[in-house]
DNA sequence: AAATTAGGTGTGTTCGAGCACGTTTTGAAA
DNA sequence: TTTCAAAACGTGCTCGAACACACCTAATTT
């Protein structure tokens, strides 16, 4: 019934050599004579040997000093997540010497962002956490990291073409078509859909490209397109026209809107529109468990959120480098989180998990 | 930046003693001078010293023997989940010298599941995880267990009134909000909602009740009554009368019936009727990622699936119980898993999580 | 006064893996 | 045959915590 733990030593034994030469069989450090290490290694197989990772980290006492680049919180809230995720996992691995720093940068300006990504390269760490919010900027980092033979995480924002660790976060194409989906069961009669693009420099956020398209083409594969007229608005209201005036005009547009898509974490801002002006039947759909976007959750105006589970992300991107670094397990160079459908009888299961 | 690592020694030195007496400290095993004692505690506050439960865990070599009591998946797949599950975390728990025994009762017959428990209590294991389906039969395992020391662990099925170390689940009553929350907002016009107990005995099944009772809620507090007319049916059709039989019977009397909520895991059972029948206005919701249910939800006859997370059960049961017992952290006594809804387009990810 | 006991305290070994270092063997050159 | 380096292999210490055991001192019993 109890499996016995089979150690270097059994091993050894049965091999009738050292725990030294079976060492060394194991970490291929050679000035092994051929038949030996043949016969050792067969009796690894046969006792099917795994190495006792709590006698190993133990042992090894190694540290791993990590950084972790994200867009400052105190600029745009959704990035208090990702920092708790990888906070937490920094508390959970800390027993296995992993130590991270966290370099913050201001997602709206490009300098802020190359200074922080040369200080982390500076620092020479053992693997870095990045929300790439910045494509073209980082490219040249992620030429440098490879050289060095840093290992780097990405998480929120998908890049093509690079050879990162892995990728944490949404498959952003299928998060459009859920919310697609959503709207469209909550929906019968004919109407408009607003695609609203909130407060984003859409030219460097392909992701919220991808969410668009997954979202028509679920309209277009259901062939109801004659049914429902989609319409994409870009809506920018830190500078020039208010919120109001845009919304007023596409109303005014669009006079049968019935849904509204918001392709980021915005859609606070509409559903206040939304509350002010008595517009009660519109049915709103966003992302994001964000303090205003849960008011407007809980008084049913907004319908649903699609939760990206941003801590999530910021744990799992950690742990993946440990699960490289000190577990030398085999990574997933993708790993898709779930998309949560997030309404006001299911939240408070995934406020704070664990 | 590099914190250090705080050990028994640093303590020691510090205190001017030895390892041993730090030990003894720590472990109130007593035979310590009071001035010592008092020294080496303020020490410890001091440098917040932590134990490292890598050291820990390697020299104790403890084994936990654990009992896993589940229903036989081949009765009901649904039990195939939290086996996995368990057999997830026993894997990840191995290195720490967890190991569990699977009790497997048949849920269809009690002197099976009594012979299990019993048989359970006759290992005298270090914990125990049980999905407790016998309400009656179960609680004087409990009470034995309790005086015995024995941690265990409830999931799926909440009992009151007893002393687990924890339960692990839903909440019944919000899932059955939930549901009504999803049925109401694909639903504009009126007609009326079928609450389907399928193949169960409802008299031993308390949850069932409770889902219903959540359900009913929704739409009390909705004052929405009027325009929706709700029916509870058992239906029952290992003997006797036949699913379609019954299934008419019920259309005939509501020939408005506009949706069905399934309390179990059997809502394909309905599917498979309205797909025959060409009924695909009516919306259906249920639970769990069975394979019939999961076919029915990609034709999209099944609307959307709530999943209860069975895998998660059987994984977090025995990680409670791990952390109880080999990491000595305190334990929440509930533990409720998120409502996760499912439909065709977020499916993938709640597959094989991890 | 000698013997015993209880109260304190320090030392040394163990867990399994990793690695430095020391030792033996081998084969080829002197 | 002797010499010597490279190859092959074994030994022993280390990581931090746990615990057995040995030790010392002072108080109590015979």
């Amino acid at each position: 019934m109890k499996k016995k733990i089979v150690r270097i030593k059994d091993i050894a034994e049965k091999a009738q050599t050292s725990k030294g030469t079976v060492d060394r069989v194991l970490h291929n450090r050679g000035r092994v004579a051929d038949d030996v290490r043949e016969r050792i290694l067969k009796i690894i197989e046969e006792l099917n040997y795994e190495p006792n990772f709590i006698a190993q980290s133990l042992k090894s006492q190694r540290t791993f000093n990590l950084v972790a680049l994200i867009p400052d919180p105190h600029v745009d809230p959704y990035w208090e997540a990702p920092k708790a995720g990888l906070e937490k996992a920094e508390k959970e691995l800390r027993q296995y010497g992993i130590y991270i720093s966290q370099l913050i940068f201001n997602p709206h300006e490009v300098t802020s962002f190359i200074a922080k990504a040369e200080e982390a390269t500076k620092e020479n760490p053992d693997g870095v956490l990045i929300a790439p919010i910045f494509y073209k900027e980082v490219l040249p980092f992620f030429k440098e990291w490879a050289t060095k033979d840093i290992p780097y995480v990405l998480f929120n924002t998908q890049i093509e073409h690079v050879d990162p660790l892995c990728y944490i976060g949404q498959d952003s194409f299928q998060s459009g078509e859920l919310a697609a989906k959503i709207i469209c069961f909550g929906l019968q009669s004919p109407g408009s859909i607003l695609v609203a693009h909130i407060n984003e420099d859409i030219s460097n956020s392909a992701h919220l490209i991808t969410k668009e398209e997954g979202f028509r083409n679920y309209f277009a594969r259901k062939a109801e397109r004659e049914k429902f007229r989609i319409v994409t608005k870009e809506i920018n209201f830190s500078e020039g026209t208010s919120l109001d005036m845009q919304l007023d005009q596409i109303l005014t547009d669009e006079p049968q809107l019935s849904a509204v898509y918001v392709t980021n974490s915005k859609a606070f801002e509409i559903a206040s529109y939304l509350e002010r002006k008595g517009l009660n039947d519109i049915k709103l759909v966003g992302y994001d468990l964000l303090k205003p976007n849960l008011d407007y959750l809980d008084k049913e105006i907004i319908s649903f959120l699609i939760n990206q589970n941003p801590l999530g992300q910021g744990y799992w991107g950690i742990h993946q480098l440990a699960n490289h670094l000190v577990f030398k397990k085999e990574i997933q160079p993708i790993k898709f989180l779930p998309l949560d459908i997030i309404t006001k009888e299911n939240l408070d299961y995934y406020l704070d998990p664990e």
